[in-house]
DNA sequence: TTTAGCACTCTTTACTATTGTTTGCTAACT
DNA sequence: AGTTAGCAAACAATAGTAAAGAGTGCTAAA
């Protein structure tokens, strides 16, 4: 275990280079940082933190970098809640109380108010479809070789697709299809919409396979699609001098560029409610040299979507953490 | 008017640095461009191209660079359709044969095509809805305090938005309200959905405004919002040797990331499908150092979307166009 | 009108010297 | 034993210089 005042080296490091995105000095800790002795006594503790792994140098004469080790220690045992400023309180609350008809809308909304406060990159994701439980499903004739089915799920969700058919059909028809699906599906998860569940009408039905084939299809197809993927303040990221490599940037894009991957992302983490990832520690190889916070929208345990912060290692942890504890609090009370 | 020689020189000038991104030099142009002449001649040629303002220096003893002004004349008279290869050709058509419902995915598919085709960026936004021709509205109650309107237009395009009330609504209601509509707007162009409308509304229907307001409320708000925008292949710019430079770099990501700006750019074209803007040219002052060429997706004049392709003003019109004609012809025949 | 030849311009690259920052180590000090 | 002052060594960053290379413009001859 590190000593009180090793930690507070650590501490003062990080920070530091959070703020600066400069490597840093032993002479630069010794004000402003509450540690009394002088850059002689800071640069045994660096050597010796260094040694254990928490810190790194840039080259032999270099001032300290943190690990992503340091990052790690500090996330989890040095971390500090700041303050939310009284403007981002307002900026915050002014933009949740948007009224929205949509939750896959409150989500985005969401995203887009943690990358303003924050200055970071923010994607989002709508909830997980596939384990939402079906509430209703409404079929609706839009001519005579066209239907709209809506699917209502318990978390509110709201999933429309438009279905064609080859022949006509009839008003009838829609409705006798609709007291099917409904008896067979309500009360189940959307992923009930299966095999099973095909052969179940294909034997209870008399329509011709012209009308029911299409509306299955479309279903699973709306149901296993990718979730929307938002993405937010990408320009804000090439503020940041990690991004002056031009390596870094090229990764950068490409990694928003990859639906697969951010929704891999977004959907990995375990934890309740907040996951940080460090460089290595991210599952997705192109995110090794970047820091990741994601943040699980939920309601009585139900998934709302997901919001991920991208950023590099060197990422303002405690902000974002913070901003996104603060925001978490005010969803919920909504 | 240029003579025969110098409208040579140009084009070569012009395709050999689309080719290399490298300043065009006198002795490169004596072999493989047709020009049986010495690099002297070419180099007398060249500077009076530069003189009547076709051509650039990026220093004085430079090769040569196109001017906007040459970009310009090479795309108005001197631009050959390319040959699209087999390969491209299956490709294009396995993709747009890809069964779609919504005539906005048909877009987003479109954009994608072209993007992959041409290895430039590419952006797509659907339908303009304001001057739509509305067919049908349908009223859907969805629980006792939501509904879904789902309003068909003459393209076939089906726009959904959900409307939650204060108050319980019934379904005699809503079917009530349903017929009025109906009533008051099929045939109608979809900007009808305004202030006439809405004093209409109040002057016949006896229900609470509870019930009617969030209605108009609503509808209003769907055609007034923006159209979905899709970003298809950000990476591919960051491939090109401009894009080495930081500062073009990030203008890039700003861009895109500002959806005003590219709506504008796609909305702004009048030509009938395809519109070249180079550089100055364009109207959003973001995208001076760029070119754009867009391609406006139309059936029976009808408007289905337009997508746009951004990258350097040394872009591949040829190629660009050559596509795009390509694709044009084929979303006719379908 | 075309072309060969050459001086001149400018970029690019490599090399060198200089300056400044920061460390690690040693020896002295508390 | 822990702390500190002092100093040599390592290295980055910057500026300056020189040499090489690519390309033009101009002149004069074909």
């Amino acid at each position: 275990m590190l000593d009180d005042r090793k930690k507070k080296v650590l501490q003062a490091i990080v920070e530091e280079y959070i703020n600066t995105a400069e490597p840093v000095s032993s002479n630069a800790l010794t004000t402003n940082h509450g540690l009394n002795c002088s850059s002689a006594t800071i640069r045994n503790e660096m050597a010796e933190l260094e040694k254990n792994g928490y810190l790194d140098k840039t080259h032999t004469s270099s001032g300290r970098v943190p690990s992503e080790k340091g990052y790690r220690y500090y996330v989890d045992e040095l971390l500090n809640d700041k303050d939310i400023s009284l403007e981002e309180i307002k900026y915050i609350s002014s933009k949740l109380e948007t009224k929205v008809n949509e939750i896959e809308d409150l989500t985005k909304i969401t995203a887009n108010t943690i990358s303003e406060v924050t200055h970071y990159t923010a994607v989002s994701i709508g909830p997980k479809t596939s384990n939402q439980i079906i509430e209703d499903i409404k079929f609706v004739l839009l001519g005579s070789r066209m239907m709209m089915a809506v699917i209502l799920t318990d978390t509110g969700l709201v999933k429309e697709t438009i279905i064609k058919f080859d022949e006509d059909v009839t008003q009838k028809q829609i409705e006798t299809m609709n007291y099917m699906f409904n008896n067979k599906l309500k009360g189940q998860p959307i992923e009930t919409i299966d095999r099973p569940l095909e052969d179940y009408l294909y034997d209870e039905m008399t329509y011709s396979v012209n009308v029911i084939k299409p509306v299955i299809e479309q279903l699973k197809k709306v149901i296993q699609e990718d979730e929307n993927i938002y993405l937010e303040g990408a320009n804000k990221s090439f503020d940041l001098p990690e991004f002056n490599s031009l390596e870094v940037a090229k990764n950068f894009v490409n990694i928003l560029d990859t639906k697969e991957v951010v929704a891999d992302m977004l959907n990995s983490g375990f934890a309740e409610d907040i996951n940080v990832y460090i460089g290595d520690e991210n599952k997705q190889d192109e995110l090794k040299d970047f820091s990741v916070v994601t943040f699980k929208h939920k309601v009585n345990g139900k998934d709302l979507g997901t919001i991920g912060i991208i950023g590099p290692k060197r990422m303002d942890y405690s902000k974002v953490i913070s901003v996104m504890k603060y925001i978490n609090k005010k969803l919920k009370e909504m």
